[in-house]
DNA sequence: GTCGAGCTGTTATATAATTCACAGAGTGAT
DNA sequence: ATCACTCTGTGAATTATATAACAGCTCGAC
């Protein structure tokens, strides 16, 4: 692949995706760059651009298909299989997370939760069995689980994230405010609430 | 102010003095650029530009005096006052943004909660008073709340977006998966997680 | 048919962000 | 004292990202 494509632009074409299912469910059927721009914050330029490079193409007249347009996202996006995914660490975040995705089409179904907790391993919660920490390499192997979700406290998350790698998962996305050491082969995004936190605090103090 | 400056900037500042601040409590008293590159996942050319920004300057024998940079950024971050900070939406999200704060050293200090349920208002939650979502304005007013973090469903989430703008508020962390419509002199910052996710599965495929 | 309006696809341009590269300076060994 | 080493601070080069610009097409009005 000589071309590698950005991350900005993959996490784009999953926004343009949520919106077209909205507005296939609405009934809408077609429409132009700068409308779903619009939707979504962007420039038309920027959608149009996007959609070049999945090799989309709409016509002057009456724009982009809809439902077409977002069964070629689906496509470019999930590639050919769609991944499973576990969380690591059933706080008060991991829970979110779960309960966050039942209701949304994603590219990941997430069908495993993990944690340190007797009391919550072997029980069900949101919808997914919890098993214990240890048994996160077998248990990965054996469901195929190529992303993980790391929502346990920073001083684990090292830890967590190789037995990941162990269990064969190939993307990480982290919660915790640390950066993990990992081979490179493994993706892994960083999700870190206090920093951006702290970013909307400092341009909060210059509009005053 | 002619050189505005990046909020990737204002990220990775945090993100140094969250790293300082461990070091300085391990006893650290001085560190090399290289060193905190490492620490923090950046290259030393990195740091060595972002700490130009905020003029610090250390020296070629020693490095960095770990303590006074860290006072150096905090100062810069958080300018004159500390920003006080409100969450509206109390599930599991806004539950585990409260819970996550206390401990850690910010630049903002979230002061009160908002929700829809007449069973939490009244409450304490997480240390933080829960009022209803239609005292917002007054509120925000009255604490001087000038941060807004958005942790309810969609749906509702540009409608109280609208009501913190109202009550005075400067930024907004959003995590709702939508785009919000506001003034243009209200800093907002967007933290989807399905999208997130969705980027982390797609590369994840990728390394097959 | 012919014209005008408004859109797409794509190239060109502009802007932003990161990395490189190196002069200058302090330090320790000899 | 001198030399070799390794670091900082910063201009220059590079790379990544976003915007602008425009030719070409399609359609509806007349």
């Amino acid at each position: 692949m000589i071309n590698v494509i950005s991350d900005k632009t993959i996490g784009r074409l999953s926004q343009y995706r949520r919106m077209l299912l909205q507005l296939k469910q609405q009934g809408v059927k077609h429409l132009f760059s700068h409308q779903l721009g619009d939707a979504t914050g962007l420039t038309a330029a920027q959608v149009r651009r996007d959609l070049m490079v999945i090799g989309f193409t709409g016509s002057p007249s009456k724009g982009y298909h809809v439902e077409e347009l977002c069964n070629k996202i689906t496509n470019f996006l999930d590639g050919h299989e769609h991944q499973l995914g576990a969380i690591c660490g059933i706080g008060n975040l991991g829970r979110a997370i779960m309960g966050y995705f039942p209701g949304r089409k994603s590219s990941v179904d997430i069908v495993a939760a993990f944690d340190v907790d007797q009391a919550k391993v072997g029980r069900v919660i949101v919808g997914r069995r919890c098993y214990h920490i240890d048994e996160m390499e077998t248990i990965c192997r054996q469901m195929n689980i190529s992303v993980g979700i790391i929502t346990t406290p920073a001083d684990t998350a090292q830890a967590v994230a190789e037995q990941l790698v162990r269990g064969n998962v190939k993307g990480i996305l982290n919660f915790a405010p640390v950066v993990l050491k990992l081979p490179k082969d493994v993706y892994v995004q960083n999700m870190d609430v206090s920093m951006v936190l702290e970013i909307v605090a400092f341009f909060s103090g210059q509009k005053k």
